[in-house]
RNA sequence: GCCCCUUUAGCUCAGUCGGCAGAGCGUCUCCAUGGUAAGGAGAAGGUCUACGGUUCGAUUCCGUAAAGGGGCUCCA
């Protein structure tokens, strides 16, 4: 068959003779050695990765891993990795080599240098990355036993220190160092073949450095050695690799579109909130603008809660800590609040849950099994001691607004609970436009009995319950071993926004523990006392990450039902100013948000203006429009239609702004 | 909290090798009345984040703090 026929790498099997290299066998076949889809590795018939020189002992089969697969693109990232890390030590003698994995869309390589990097440093390591690429030097693998391997890493304590850990290496570390024995990696220069560089590496590796045709070294940031504070940190370099210039490039343009969609930004430009200083870091104000879509978003929810047969209950910001003692918070999370104030020989603490005050409402007053279950729901304001370094615009911040509920029922009618309020938040998100879900189950982590409350017993039918209720709800799930919380495990929901990113939006805890603490009871009809269980669940997380998220989600062009002005008239001249006037009266009767351009820009720059801040409709009307009283829109998007008569236009505006998201008729993500 | 970086007009940013600072956008005023993404002219607006230190003199150099950014750790 000629080579020009052959897929440029099959996915089927090549023979590869005993005693030759894979990739003389891939040759044979006609395999692409060279291009963006060219194998850089083959897998073996036990799956394993191996390099392009390995020669198996016996005749085998290989498939050829192309350099643009994920496993392809790893080994680019790897290999990168390395090509990083010779750069440095090239340019920084000296310098210590910590961990250099590939991730998501690159790889970072730590470092113990002698100072840190400046960006100036950055830019002469990545030209020098660039010079060992052009110069093709050929990865080269060398089995090692652990003897050999310390005395050849005798000055890399941290390399030193992974092969102590190779035997139960898991994780990070497992790229480094295999469970199998010691390999050291080499970098031959492409003439001489002479030892240019080595790291201690399981591979597999690229065949040669000229195979990463695109990288680009993105920032230098701190990190802890083996992700440890108690540990000395280092400094690691984060770099993006790309089997094509092209692809590099996507990967930059998705970046700035990103960095466009920024809610931090956008919350600016749209005037939406702020965080000035002199409230601190973590506290934001929000804007008219803001407020109104806060609101908006605030009345939906608040609506669809009474609709699904929650009580409205709302409770103070502050208490005596003692209370934080009896839910059991205190001692976990003391670090977590914001510290006690001294008051009349008592000690306050502004609440970082609501779960506490709502016990006291159920606690009130004895409770029949006719009530179960009781949902009670608050848009309550927590305040949180996030670390100085993790706050981070509106979705790590340190005063929000939990939208928080606590259902109160028999063990029996648990399940049941779980399942209906799972479907009624999926809704819920997806009225805001988010339907791209998987679950994640948060479990104990066993081997840490002392950072959970509650038997074994307890946990393990708590856990069941969320996993069934989970499972039932068709969504992928996706195990979170040692992430629940120290009462009770948890279902979280994670939402993929419009450009693919993930974020944690509601949770649903089930908690055996509380009600325990709290002697919470209610009287069967058996005549007995009973202790309820507690399901805790916030849909959005807080109001103000959800603002952060719908923002990024949307780009800022948000629904029009969200829209803080929904509608702005444009007069073509001053003559129509009050026509527009007029008609935006008649609409702000019926609940429309709508204002009017009266400044004396041209009708051109109004439009700019109100592009630029994402108005869903434009509504312009010259001398022919008023003559006909009729208007003409202009919708986000840049589409338009003329002459239509004021009644229809103001008709179909409030059908769309009376649609939630998932409703909208048209594409209204964009603008 | 830890490491690195940043902080100049409402916003985005120049700039001063130590001698009391500039642009664009925005705002205001005037002119212009223009049919779907920037009409023209003029004006106002800054104790150069704060507090110490060095200096004849600090926005500039040094220190500390605050806020912000990128990560790490954390995330009830």
């Amino acid at each position: 068959m000629p080579a020009s026929n052959v897929p440029s790498t099959p996915a089927l099997p090549v023979r590869v003779a005993a005693g030759t290299t894979a990739a003389d066998a891939l040759r044979e076949a006609g395999v692409d050695l060279t291009g963006p889809d060219g194998a850089v590795v083959v897998r073996d018939p036990d799956g394993l990765l191996k390099d392009l020189d390995w020669v198996p002992a016996d005749e085998t089969e290989v498939v050829a891993v192309p350099a643009s697969s994920p496993e392809g693109l790893a080994v680019l990232r790897h290999s990168a990795a390395h090509v990083m890390a010779q750069a440095v030590q090239d340019l920084f003698p000296g310098t210590l080599l910590g961990i250099g994995p590939p991730i998501e869309d690159g790889f970072y390589y730590d470092f113990l240098p002698s100072r840190p990097f400046t960006p100036e440093d950055i830019s002469a390591i990545e030209k020098k990355m660039t010079e060992i690429v052009k110069a093709g030097q050929r990865f080269s693998r060398r089995p090692i036993d652990d003897d050999e391997a310390r005395a050849e890493l005798a000055n890399e304590k941290f390399k030193l220190e992974l092969i102590g850990l190779k035997s139960s290496a898991t994780g990070e570390e497992a790229t480094e160092v295999g469970s199998g024995g010691l390999t050291m990696y080499d970098n031959l220069d492409a003439k001489s073949g002479e030892r240019v560089w080595t790291d201690l590496c399981r591979g597999p590796h690229l065949p040669t450095t000229r195979r990463i045709p695109a990288f680009k070294l993105m920032r230098s940031a701190a990190a802890y050695w083996r992700g440890s504070e108690k540990n000395p940190q280092l400094q690691r370099i984060y770099g993006t690799a790309w089997a094509s210039k092209d692809d590099l490039k996507a990967h930059l343009v998705r970046l700035e579109e990103a960095a466009k969609r920024d809610h931090r930004k956008l919350g600016a430009e749209l005037d939406l909130f702020s965080f000035p200083d002199e409230l601190g870091s973590g506290l934001a104000v929000f804007h008219p603008k803001g407020g109104i879509l806060r609101k908006a978003l605030e009345d939906y929810v608040r609506q669809r809660h009474l609709d699904e047969g929650f009580d409205f209950v709302a409770t103070p910001h502050i208490t005596k800590d003692g209370l934080f003692h009896t839910s059991g918070h205190l001692p976990y999370y003391a670090d977590g609040m914001f510290p006690p104030m001294e008051l009349e020989g008592a000690e306050y603490r502004l609440k970082a849950m609501n779960c506490p005050m709502h016990n006291l409402i159920y606690r009130s007053r004895g409770r029949s099994y006719r009530e179960l279950p009781l949902r009670l729901f608050e848009l309550g304001a927590v305040y949180r001691y996030e670390l100085s370094g993790v706050v981070h615009g509106l979705t790590r911040v340190r005063g929000l607004t939990m939208d928080d509920s606590h259902t109160y029922c028999t063990a029996e009618q648990a399940a049941d609970e779980i399942k209906k309020l799972l479907h009624f938040l999926l809704g819920l998100l997806r009225d805001f436009g988010l339907d791209d879900f998987y679950l994640e189950l948060s479990t104990r982590d066993d081997s840490k009995p002392d950072k959970f409350i509650g038997s074994d017993e307890d946990w393990a039918v708590a856990t069941e319950v969320l996993r069934e209720a989970a499972e039932s709800s068709g969504l992928e799930l996706v195990p979170d071993p040692g992430g629940a919380a120290y009462y009770g495990p948890k279902i979280s929901v994670q939402a993929r926004d419009a450009i693919g990113r993930t974020w944690q939006m509601s949770t649903v805890q089930y908690d055996f523990n509380q009600p325990a603490r709290f002697e919470l009871e209610y009287q069967g009809a058996d005549g007995e006392r009973h202790q309820p269980v507690m399901i805790h669940s916030a849909k959005f997380g807080s109001v103000e990450r959800f603002i952060g998220v719908l923002t990024e989600h949307y780009a800022g062009a948000f629904p029009a039902w969200l829209s803080p002005v929904q509608v702005i008239g444009i007069p073509v001249t001053d003559e129509q100013t009050d026509y527009l006037q007029d008609i935006a009266g008649q609409a702000r009767a019926t609940g429309i948000r709508i204002e009017v351009d009266a400044s004396d820009d041209r009708m051109q720059k109004k439009i700019r203006s109100a592009q630029k801040q994402k108005v869903p409709f434009m509504l312009i009307a010259g001398a022919t429009d008023a003559e006909a009283g009729a208007v003409s829109f202009r919708y986000r998007d840049g589409s338009q239609r003329n002459g239509i008569p004021v009644a229809q236009a103001l008709a179909e505006i409030q059908d769309t702004v009376n649609r939630r998201a998932n409703e909208s008729p048209t594409a209204e993500l964009y603008g």
